[in-house]
DNA sequence: GTAATTGCAAAGGATTTGCAACAGT
DNA sequence: ACTGTTGCAAATCCTTTGCAATTAC
């Protein structure tokens, strides 16, 4: 029922051991639909009576991005967050609210298409991606915010 | 023959104080082509006698980046990188090699064009873009080293 | 003149690291 | 048994903040 088999799966293949710590931290991650924060995460731990350390989440983390399994993003909060890769979201983009914070997921199979296709005309071999667009969310336009500065908006193009 | 001159209309635009930091600051980003972390922009501003501190340097940056300017990019060293926005290199994005570190900049319009017509289609107001794509470069494959896990490589597909 | 910025040093906060005790193979 | 992991706390490092002196408008 949970993916956390292909976890152990990659440990072992790297001759990694397969510790209750690791398992613990992968299920929390591949349960949760969000993007978790490293706190949240052990929050959740705690919550289903796990142990873990903080050291312990970040080095376990770390195996689960080189796996694949997980993506790590950066909303600019100060901090990273993590988000399984599971189901119907395979390397996804996200729309953050520079106002209110909000993030919507881009689920755009023609972005992994063109990742990949650029990628591999440069003798890339890609393993991971990240896009994050940062704007106004729909929400924040209505109630009347503006961009910063509407004068340059598009900079490159007026130059 | 520089930009300079729009970061300064920018800070007029928005009431705030064009002053001689803040221009040093700007002209030295605007003047490298390169992805410049906070502590190369100090060495450069001390190497052209400029007298700015850190955290000027910082508030500055954040203003670049507000204008639509500057952008800051995360190669995932721990810090961050900035780099203008002029010229022929508009929101573009990276290929960062895992193995290396060597970064790749990505120059396809169609990029552009697609981020701009999903964003929209969400009533997104986009402002900023960051695309990276980590993994391989050509020279790392060439030197026999190969992705941390071959046998999920594209665990969506395979699950 | 007034209001905002600067620079320094101190604070803050996320992430990493050292090391003795411990668990997986 | 051996090797690698865990957990704690200390250390690290980037970035932000407080505040008196200074500068832009």
């Amino acid at each position: 029922m949970s993916y956390v088999h292909l976890f152990r799966r990659y440990l072992r293949e790297q001759g990694l051991p397969v510790t209750q710590q690791r398992e613990a931290v992968a299920e929390v991650v591949f349960q949760s639909e969000g993007h978790l924060s490293v706190e949240e995460i052990e929050a959740r731990l705690r919550a289903g009576g796990e142990r873990t350390g903080k050291a312990t989440v970040y080095r376990t983390l770390e195996m689960l991005v080189k796996s694949g399994l997980v993506a790590e993003r950066d909303f600019g909060e100060g901090f990273k967050r993590y988000e399984h890769l599971f189901g119907q979201r395979p390397a996804h983009g996200h729309l953050i609210c520079d106002e209110c914070g909000s993030v919507t997921e881009i689920h755009e199979a023609e972005f992994k298409r063109l990742q990949d296709r650029v990628a591999t005309e440069q003798g890339f071999a890609p393993s991971r991606y990240r896009l994050e667009i940062f704007g106004l969310c729909q929400s924040c336009r209505a109630a009347g915010h503006a961009l910063e500065w509407k004068g340059l908006s598009c900079p490159i193009e007026t130059v």
